[in-house]
DNA sequence: GCCGTTTTCGGCCCGACTGTTTTCAGTCG
């Protein structure tokens, strides 16, 4: 039986690190227990289980002898005394004042040791009682600073879609690149990486016209607020409660600063990490020999002024992040992937597959249209499908026991496919639309059509959308008896989750990919910005399971057939290549497959 | 606290910016 799960002991491990900062502990020993939390998290259940065992924890990189014994005794008796010590011997409310842009460990510490505050409602009266002023190290820009800080910790501490994000980051890059003297500008960070949220945006420019750089972008119309301006950067708010921060670099330059601002941490600790294995230092500035105490730095392939200096003459210009990966003898790492779980070993030993794009879609199954809750006709989103050069839209509209969604029952759904069928035989697009339905899994696992309504349409779709709070087990009993179904043709949005406003249901994702992989259906990738369900993170295992993906967008208007870029990224980010991807198929292929699936031997 | 094909001790990424200082500490990324 386990007392306590791998991820509970990586988060306790991380909640230590925090712990120890507090106490104003080595900020190495900090990072040790840090990196042990990610390093646990890396590996299975059942793998850790294993490695306990037979005492090989210490296999794990990042792992040591003190780590080993502290997670032993978590996973054995659910209990850490040092854990349970260090808690108690820090005021619990220190933890939350990290959260205050300005407020570190030294400076937390210093409130608590000088003034006894141990709580945000403390800190604020001490602010606005003028004491925090009067403290050594602090003045009255600070207290000011956290008075504001406390404010607008809400909109401040909050992440934003990806989408949100890339609305607002594409004319920016766009408007700098125009900029006169800008030689190349890029979105860096979690942005760039494709991530399902981001915390704030990341430009990099190369420049020599810095203030000309510095002066447009803080005085964008959407700035409320300019944070940092200095000789190299600036940092704005906008008045969604997005900050944006801006470096401008010369351009020998840009390449390292790209690399090092779009991350993630783990991925760069790793990159230097390899770079100093070869005598190399790598940073934001560059790439440089690191040859032992007293040797001069000398630069490698950085700046023009210095090539040829070398010693060994045989080091080129880095003028791409191809460039800097050679340098490191890895393949290029496509930005998605650079997550620290792997992707160096990868890039190590092959050629990274060649990761899917939104140009290889040739279409997508889970829109809806006016007949549910959908904003555009079918004619619309087949006109908008056309636009987008797709084969094939497949319409996928809410069965009848959503009824919140104007479900259809079954002679309106029969309606619909004969109004597809008749715009198919007008020929009046050139996108063939496909006959689906959303089709709901009732609470027992049952689908929301008899048989034989659900072997009229070309694909089913199948989705939860009621009984949300049943617990795990029967839910993912529920959703595997859907997958049993001989109809269901690919699972929708598996936990139903809304990023930044609603957790998913519970369901052992595990089961259900195994139970996938049994039945050949596919699972969705809903591509709507607010969902990107099922998460990246269990792709990569299902995709080698050999799970199909759809990669649906979820659409309810023309726009949001757009949205599929959004699960491109996550798509990318789990490694997916284009013949893990259903709809990369052909019109051809694709109504191949559906005839061959869709009627169930009886 | 972790790590090691130069090391079992002494490293561990480090520079910009801010606000406090009057030469620098703390925070941030």
């Amino acid at each position: 039986m386990f007392i306590v799960t791998k991820n509970e002991i990586a988060d306790i491990l991380s909640e230590i690190g925090t712990l120890l900062e507090l106490k104003g502990e080595n900020p190495f020993k900090v990072r040790a227990y840090q990196s042990g939390a990610r390093a646990l998290e890396g590996i299975e259940e059942a793998e850790l289980a294993r490695l306990i065992a037979e005492k090989q924890l210490e296999s794990i990189a990042g792992i040591g002898s003190a780590l080993a014994l502290k997670i032993g005794e978590l996973y054995t008796t659910g209990r850490l005394e040092f854990y349970d010590n260090l808690k108690a011997s820090i005021a619990p409310g220190l933890v939350e004042l990290l959260q205050i842009p300005g407020l570190g460990p030294k400076k937390i510490r210093a409130l608590h040791d000088k003034l006894g505050i141990d709580s945000i409602a403390a800190l604020t009266e001490a602010c606005q009682a003028g004491r925090i002023a009067e403290l050594d190290g602090f003045g009255a820009k600070t207290q000011e600073k956290i008075l504001a800080g406390i404010k607008n910790r809400e909109a401040y501490g909050r992440r934003h879609l990806w989408w949100d994000a890339w609305v607002v980051a594409e004319p920016i890059l766009a408007g700098l690149r125009a900029l006169p003297g800008v030689k190349r500008a890029e979105a860096a960070g979690s942005l760039r990486r494709g991530a399902e949220t981001i915390g704030d945006l990341d430009f990099i420019v190369a420049s020599s016209e810095v203030a000309q750089v510095v002066a447009w972008f803080t005085t964008l119309p959407e700035v409320k607020e300019i944070t940092a301006q200095g000789e190299t950067k600036a940092s704005v708010r906008f008045e969604s409660g997005l900050q944006a921060d801006l470096r401008i670099v010369p351009e020998e330059q840009f390449v390292f600063a790209l690399h090092h601002f779009t991350g993630s941490k783990d991925h760069n600790v790793q990159m230097r990490q390899r770079a100093l294995a070869r005598g190399l230092s790598l940073s934001e500035w560059g790439l440089v020999r690191s040859e032992g105490e007293g040797t001069v730095k000398e630069k490698v392939g950085v700046n023009p002024t210095l090539k040829g200096k070398s010693a060994s003459g045989q080091q080129r210009a880095i003028d791409s992040e191809a460039d800097l990966f050679a340098a490191l003898g890895l393949r290029f790492i496509p930005p998605e992937l650079r997550e620290g779980l792997g992707e160096l070993e990868f890039a190590e030993k092959s050629d990274l597959p060649r990761l899917v794009e939104a140009a290889d879609l040739c279409g997508a199954f889970h829109n809806h249209t006016t007949a549910s809750d959908g904003s555009n006709t079918l004619a619309e989103m087949t006109a908008a499908a056309e636009a987008l050069g797709w084969q094939y839209l497949g319409i996928a509209d809410h069965s009848k026991s959503s009824v919140q969604a104007k479900g259809l029952a079954e002679d309106r759904l029969l309606r619909q496919i004969e109004e597809i069928h008749g715009l198919n035989a007008s020929k009046r697009f050139k996108t063939h639309v496909f006959t689906g339905v959303e089709c709901d899994i009732l609470p027992d696992g049952r689908l929301d059509y008899d048989d034989a309504t659900l072997a009229k349409m070309d694909y089913i779709v199948a989705s939860i959308h009621s009984a949300f709070a049943q617990d795990e087990a029967t839910m993912t009993a529920r959703i595997i008896r859907a997958i049993e179904n001989p109809y269901t043709t690919m699972l929708g949005h598996l936990t139903g989750r809304l990023l930044l406003r609603r957790e998913g249901y519970r369901v052992d994702a595990n089961k259900i990919i195994d139970a996938a992989v049994t039945h050949g259906v596919m699972i969705e990738l809903n591509a709507s910005p607010w969902r990107l369900d099922m998460d990246w993170r269990l792709w990569r295992k299902a995709s080698e399971r050999g799970v199909l993906c759809s990669i649906n967008p979820d659409a309810h208007d023309t726009e949001g057939l757009g949205h599929v870029r959004a699960g491109i990224n996550s798509a990318r980010k789990s490694g997916m290549t284009r013949d893990q991807v259903f709809n990369t198929r052909s019109l051809d292929e694709v109504k191949k497959y559906f005839e061959a699936r869709v009627k169930p031997s009886t």
